[in-house]
DNA sequence: CTTTGCACCGTAAAACGATTATGGTCAGTT
DNA sequence: AACTGACCATAATCGTTTTACGGTGCAAAG
């Protein structure tokens, strides 16, 4: 029970302080002091200070996928609706994640190579889940076959879901748009149909 | 004739220089020894550097809109045609425009605030641009009745291109890409088709 | 009017050496 | 096994000095 208390204390208050400070301006003697736990506790749990920031993102989108995964598990859901509904809870998700914004810089200005593997395999997932809920739209009849270009028509889309994260996300614009992401998603959703 | 000569000379080394070694890794004395001029010309054409830089990239923008403008002004195309053919050369001339590149990073690190001006004016132009088009092509009965959510609509398009800058433009994912990015046109629009 | 070359200016940036803070380690304790 | 607090190497910060930068002024020349 003790070792879940002090890991789970620890990863609590990294979170806030990684999400208000960011990851350079949060030293783990602040972590410690606030978790009021000794530094050394700290690195029981975690190898590195990358490890604990790499594990706060990860819960993170393992949240973020949890929820997707209701709506993608729904097999009640025609892919048109699924997709939307889709693509509105990943935005919504991600609004909230507030360590995943931090990583969003790391194409610009502060490189965290050590997190890398994290972002490559949430858009690798991403990418299968968006590629089956199109293909089970072709197979539905519902959606164009597009069979032939799918894994780059896929990265592409995956290149603009990133884009929009900018704006959204640490420029603060997905309160204002978010409404009208939507009508988006519906020129989107056409454009696949048959 | 002689006015012309050293205004535009001063302009061609400081968009090479500039786009190889960035705003602020150029120096002015630099510019004005490879172009071999007084340093006190280029005070006599430009109030600053910040005037200089922004002239660089308002001829890139300038290029980029007469070039825009052939296609815009073809009264031949229908209003599908016309806006692929605009977002396709749009990327085209974009991904030449290595000084406008520099200006994407503004967002995140080296901000320029004083080429604000220039970016927003290209936003807002780019705004009406595809204005037109998609109410011509509803004009035309090509496409669907978009005129009640038409200007955030239009935002949410344009942060949608911005974004794919990043991955094309400062990730040099444009050649790979660009191929395929007519297929997401092609989404995009029947989507917006009748 | 346009351009030059030169000297100059204030201050921002870079360089430097000293000091402090950080991520991480480890032996001891519970 | 889980946790601690003292310690370590070095990265970061600090204060000071030096250098470089954007910009200016001016007389002379074209």
């Amino acid at each position: 029970m003790k070792i879940d208390s002090t890991k789970n204390k620890i990863l609590q208050v990294a979170s806030k302080l990684f999400s208000r400070y960011g990851f350079y301006k949060t030293s783990m003697d602040e972590i410690a002091r606030i978790a009021r736990r000794a530094k050394g506790s700290l690195y029981y749990h975690f190898k590195s200070k990358e490890e604990l920031f790499t594990e706060v993102v990860a819960i993170e989108i393992n949240n973020l996928k949890s929820q997707l995964s209701e709506i993608l598990n729904n097999n009640n859901l025609s892919a048109n609706i699924k997709i939307k509904d889709y693509l509105i809870k990943r935005m919504e998700i991600l609004n909230t994640a507030s360590n995943y914004h931090e990583t969003l810089k790391a194409d610009f200005f502060e490189h965290f190579e050590f997190i890398d593997n994290l972002r490559n395999n949430l858009d690798t997932w991403e990418k299968k889940q968006i590629k089956n809920i199109i293909q089970h739209g072709i197979t539905e009849n519902i959606f164009e076959n597009h069979n032939n270009n799918m894994e780059v028509l896929l990265d592409v889309f995956i290149m603009v879901l990133k884009g929009l994260e900018i704006p959204f996300f640490l420029q603060n614009k997905y309160e204002k748009y978010s409404p009208h992401f939507d009508d988006l998603l519906k020129i989107l959703i056409k454009g696949l149909s048959k």
